[in-house]
DNA sequence: CTGAAAGCGCTTACAG
DNA sequence: CTGAAAGCGCTTACAG
């Protein structure tokens, strides 16, 4: 059953009375020039923004186009345009708040713009990566994808983002790309200001747990945090130097080892809240209550890191205006290539909770 | 740079040599007519599968679409068909796990189809919700929609999706559509579940945290706990009977509530894990020892379950699969409308872990 | 069972 | 600054 409304406005017009149109779905772009009585493609000039119109023209086919609520048809102007009115976001992240955090800030800047997002999980690992990528892009020619860490730092990636010439925006830690194309974030000073907060609190023997080397993030933040510890006259003693894959299981598994140690470490850095949380797993079945025994900082400031008991001190990064301001880049590339855009950063802040104090 | 393989497979044809075809991006129907010596209505219908094709015509086309990777452009198709190959996923979960694996369930079913999914976050107590929704339907013409809950239970979105002729699956707690339409969960089973076990531990003081009345599953959970208890000859007591928001903060606050009663309950179920988190916490604060002092089982499963300490006991729901079910079937709406499908239930299951035991 | 024509709703050169 | 024609890559009636 056709919306009545399109039907009236139809007709409305200076339109014979005896053989009135069928009406039939959304108007269209020909509904909007009959109606404003322009051709159609000064009603294209008008939605595509070409200056090519007089104000008074333009003016004209706008209120026409508000009046009835007109909205171009993405798929005609797609095929067209050969290109989608789709953002892809395409991640291995493993974090599902980081995923959501990501797409909710990414969807904030699409709101209202008519382009939708696709998401897009993939495993970096898996033979056919590059395969499923390339068959995505050939296929819906999305108007550009976001490429939060890891696979940012994928460097084949990139490679082929650029010969499908499909616009795209790296999330890192590292820059990797030209200014247009990169987010910063800049995880080495997030993990500095937790090795500072932690020597500051009087701690001497201060452990970090990163994760898998596959991750720049996780290189960062170890060197981040071995400048901090240095700023204060420490260094990262090698037996507390432990490598963890940004899991829950991992993180226990490497506390466990750390925390039985001969001297053990009074505070230990996790390269992320999940293995914090693990840290926290390992000291409970030894024993050792948190802050007293040990004082624990993560890094993310996930959900979980305010529900734990007790709550986690933690290093907190903007991924949700993160996904935005990526968002809204491959949206200025869509509609302006050529300017060239300005480079992003972001610096992440701590977040001191209560599992990070004086050792007793 | 056009890809080199196009040139060569379109000269390789029986083309003049003197002027060669442009190769311009991927091969297109014409290409594949003219490469199978067929017209391009057959290629068309040999990609949708028309039986009014020989099989002799059908191999023929189908080994140069194979051989070529071809593959239709969905922009064109969808422009023709009026329909987009893109699968909405509308939700208004808050919990980050919950929305992550029923993507990904979607996906595992979308994987290979060529459609993609969109995400649609939405609050469905903002005043211009449906009309968001309207305007995504009309312009973007998705394949099919997905509600989860709580948009699953809102007739007027429901309402709405069929008069603008969207397909969609609800996933609910309560039959609330046709059959073809529902993913139906039985959560009243899996909290009737949970009841048991904590009766059969010994518990007779138990207490329960429902989520908000917004929610029907947590009518339905509620309505479930209490007939586990009845089936072991208990009941819920007013006072032990706690009205949440499915938030951590509410379980904070709801816990706190019973904990602090005279007569304190020696087990809590409380509706999702985010406010059986919410219920350690006020035992923490309480200075209660978990499951020494309280038993508590939660609600999804969720990965912080597991994480926490003790590890919680919960009512798993297989959040994937029912994603992956709900895509199946829209897809299936998609291709062959009229095939009257099957409602699909599932059955969630209690996995009892350390944050449950015999009363001290 | 197969094909030539027209159309889906837009945009891109090309004129004027 | 504006428009008529052709085209994007498919599908839907309509013939045969």
């Amino acid at each position: 059953m056709p919306p009545p409304s399109h039907k009236s406005l139809r007709n409305g017009l200076a339109s014979p009375p005896v053989a009135p149109e069928p009406a039939r779905g959304p108007l269209t772009i020909n509904d909007i020039a009959r109606l404003a009585d322009v051709s159609k493609k000064t009603v294209s000039r008008v939605i595509n923004k070409s200056p090519l119109v007089t104000e008074e023209t333009r003016a004209r086919v706008e209120a026409v186009i508000r009046e009835h609520g007109y909205e171009p048809n993405p798929q005609a102007r797609g095929l067209a345009l050969r290109r989608a009115f789709l953002i892809g976001l395409i991640y291995d992240n493993p974090s599902p708040s980081y995923v959501v955090n990501m797409q909710h800030g990414a969807l904030d800047a699409l709101a209202g713009t008519g382009f939708e997002l696709v998401v897009r999980p993939c495993d970096r690992r898996a033979p056919d990566f590059l395969d499923e990528i390339r068959a995505f892009v050939t296929r819906q020619r999305p108007a550009g994808v976001i490429l939060p860490p890891s696979v940012s730092e994928d460097p084949a990636l990139a490679r082929l983002l650029a010969e499908l010439e499909c616009p795209y925006v790296r999330i890192a830690s590292v820059k990797l790309d030209r200014k247009a194309r990169t987010v910063l974030t800049h995880d080495a000073a997030g993990a500095a200001a937790a090795a500072v907060h932690l020597a500051d609190l009087g701690h001497r023997r201060i452990a970090h747990i990163s994760g898998p080397s596959t991750f720049r993030s996780a290189h960062e933040r170890r060197r981040g945090f071995i400048a901090g510890l240095a700023e204060r006259g420490l260094e990262l003693a090698e037996a507390y130097d432990k490598v963890a894959g940004y899991t829950y299981a991992s993180g226990v598994e490497q506390a466990r080892a750390l925390l039985t140690l001969p001297v053990r470490p009074t505070a230990i850095f996790a390269g992320n809240d999940e293995m914090a949380v693990g840290v926290y797993r390992a000291a409970h079945d030894l024993g050792l209550s948190i802050p007293d025994d040990l004082s624990v900082v993560g890094y993310d400031d996930a959900p979980i890191a305010s529900q734990v008991w007790p709550a986690l001190s933690s290093v907190r990064l903007p991924i949700r205006d993160m996904g935005k301001v990526a968002a809204e880049r491959l949206l200025q590339l869509a509609t302006a290539p050529d300017e060239a855009g300005e480079l992003v950063e972001f610096t992440p802040t701590l977040v001191a909770r209560d599992s990070s104090a004086a050792p007793r």
